[in-house]
DNA sequence: TCTTATCGGCTTGTCCGACAAAGCTAGATT
DNA sequence: AATCTAGCTTTGTCGGACAAGCCGATAAGA
């Protein structure tokens, strides 16, 4: 091998990746805005001179990872890729590595401690709105354990949402995905779950709202350790998070 | 509305998505396991009864999804989702949602001293060896600011592999590959930077080897806030993590 | 005049057929 | 037996085609 090397690697990357990296390219470095329209496969054929068939390979890889979507007449734009979105594969991916529940609760419990010590010092009046307009809601339906379940969920996205910190909220939903489905298990299989639910629902509210950072964490901290005793009464923490439960998750989305 | 509607509601998903959709459910449900293959593209159009190049569409979907990958005969196989590609994926949504590195650094600093909690707790004797050799090789390079910013870098996925904790290794890489590159310019503005990282590095490790938990938080947080200080030499932390700077992230990704 | 219906044009989703390059297979050769 | 070579298979790409849906413009009707 000489000490200079004499041909700069080749890159073989296949067209459809090369488009896809182009066109991509101009969306993370904001030549494109979100919202702006990319052209009709058509003019991309045109502009990067290969078939249209490669155009849309590449068009598929682009609007998978979220950065492009079609409008309501299929045409492309660029768009802000949604949370939720790749959140749901984050979860998938954490399924099929087989992690438990263990893990899954470490990690909540110090992302929700988190999501309350945010939403104590910076939740907003809107976001307190929100909070008390779930909470309400949650009251009406304490004896449904879905309905309840549910509203626990929407409970700890808006406490992430009134952190006002997105980072934050990016990271806690792939484990809160698969950690609040649960909820429903547990709720309904605990006498009193979801008066103690509601309860702890109460108490973090309170505490956001009088700015009391001890109170809310404390609160936080006794509702997830509820879950977990809910839990551990219907199953084993070092269980893995599994195929059949996630077919549940699955069936719930579409 | 008739109380009991007379029609389902009818699919019209496009060809492409249902044959992503049908192989991903036999993934998913692990009746394809990682590793093992999905047949060719004719026998995927020969099954679907689509054309090969809606299969291609499907494949890509998969593809950048992670579920599936081709072997070195370009054939395809499942497969366990990378965490890293995904969280790149997720680096770039926090990008396009213009996010300041005062949230990245505020969810880093609970997420890594989540990590060392469960490193102290947990970490193995490979682990342990691990960040041992790590530290050697920081000790090499603590001049060269780039060199000892990569170095960092994987100390902390060192860590949070020590945790056992794989739903919190996941959470934090999408927030760390935002985070830690910003380590070289740190190091390299900061004189004695590299020497105070090092000797952090140093304690964090010793706390691990000793199961001194509070001395490991201590000094995961003193690191953190090291890093802090170093970038508001440089920067605002209200400033958000810029396109131009995710340029740099991706030159260097190829 | 204002609304409605119709007509082309454009775009997407899908299909068909084709071909070069690269990998794999198996028979032929040394 | 090890190696080589020719043929088959598979992928990546291409060109062309067509039905269905959307859009705008134009024609018809109130």
């Amino acid at each position: 091998m000489p000490a200079t090397p004499l041909f700069r690697r080749i890159d073989v990357a296949p067209a459809y990746q090369k488009v896809a990296d182009a066109i991509e390219r101009e969306i993370i470095n904001g030549r494109i805005r979100p919202g702006e329209p990319i052209g009709t496969e058509q003019q991309l054929v045109a502009q990067f001179g290969v078939n249209r068939s490669t155009v849309r390979e590449g068009i598929r890889v682009l609007e998978e990872g979220g950065l492009i979507r079609r409008d309501s007449s299929r045409r492309l734009q660029a768009c802000l890729p949604r949370y939720n979105k790749l959140a749901t594969r984050l979860s998938r991916a954490l399924i099929l590595h087989e992690v438990t529940f263990r893990e899954l609760f470490e990690t909540s419990m110090t992302l929700e401690v988190a999501s309350v010590e945010g939403a104590v010092e910076r939740a907003t009046e809107a976001n307190i709105a929100e909070l008390a307009g779930n909470l309400e809601r949650s009251a009406v339906v304490v004896g449904n354990p879905a309905g309840l379940a549910e509203l626990d969920a929407e409970f700890h996205v808006l406490m992430a949402k009134a952190s006002q910190n997105r980072v934050l909220q990016l990271a806690r939903e792939p484990a809160a995905q698969l950690f609040f489905p649960t909820t429903e298990m547990i709720v309904g299989g605990v006498p009193e779950g979801g008066a103690r639910l509601l309860e702890a629902h109460r108490h973090i509210l309170d505490a956001i709202k009088r700015r009391d950072k001890a109170a809310g964490v404390l609160w936080t901290r006794r509702h997830l350790q509820d879950w977990r005793r809910g839990f551990e009464k219907i199953a084993s923490l070092d269980r893995s998070v599994e195929h059949t439960y996630m077919e549940h998750a699955y069936a719930a989305r579409e």
